[in-house]
DNA sequence: TTGGAAGTACGATAATTATCGTACTATCTT
DNA sequence: AAGATAGTACGATAATTATCGTACTTCCAA
């Protein structure tokens, strides 16, 4: 599964797929709407930004309709996974965990995330090892 | 301190940042050469890289010498810190918490590492609040 | 049935990044 | 002192990304 390698997509690119897997398969008008909530972007430049993601692959796209509804071609976890695993090593030198320091850290951890947490540790340490 | 907006260094500058974070301040031969230990890239390139970062104020240098030495001008705690906030941003939708359970889960734990974390645990519970 | 609204297609362009050739300069070596 | 060597400066360029204007098309509504 998951044949091509993977080429990253760039942060603009990952905002339209945000949005995509968010709210599912949409028409364009509707990206560009969710897009102008964080930032201004002419509609062409999201049109013209998800024909060639489509272009790329990285979207699909249904054309029966008068206005086409595109969705993402790629999984969101898929996409985290390996994005995290670039992030890592060109970041943090690959030191996964500095970098789960870091966030735990940084992060204003509530009751139920540490709780999350430690049952995964258990997970862990019961687990495959 | 730190009052310049941060502005996200690319990969291939991130490049260098390391370079110069591990082995500290070098002249551009060296980190040419650490450089090509990963992927081929020529040395004007890299002079060119490192003259961009420095006006870019990535990097400080000294030009006393003959061969000018290059430092990075931003320290790495600093910098990971603020690339990990975007990243997290970008890529997590601004949940960090999924992003250590996705770390913690692909990554092969050892006892150590989850001693550490269940000592940052306990810190954060107790901690300032 | 026609005119406007909403859509797509596509080319042009600006900005940024990465790459390198070439010219110039300073330093060693013999 | 002359030539080789190692360095810097800098302009040109290719590639990629992001942006948008304009032309064309389709559909609905008056």
């Amino acid at each position: 599964m998951n044949l091509q390698p993977f080429s990253k997509p760039t942060d603009a690119e990952l905002e339209i797929l945000q949005v995509l897997w968010q709210y599912g398969a949409s028409s364009v008008r509707l990206v560009n709407e969710k897009l102008n909530e964080k930032r201004e972007v002419g509609y062409t430049t999201t049109l013209k930004m998800m024909q060639v993601m489509h272009e790329k692959n990285l979207l699909i796209r249904d054309t029966e309709t008068r206005s086409h509804i595109y969705a993402a071609a790629i999984r969101e976890e898929d996409t985290q996974k390996q994005m995290l695993r670039q992030f890592v090593n060109a970041t943090f030198r690959g030191d996964a965990m500095r970098l789960v320091m870091q966030a735990l850290g940084n992060h204003e951890a509530t009751d139920k995330e540490l709780e999350q947490i430690k049952a995964l540790i258990k997970l862990l340490e019961n687990g495959e090892g």
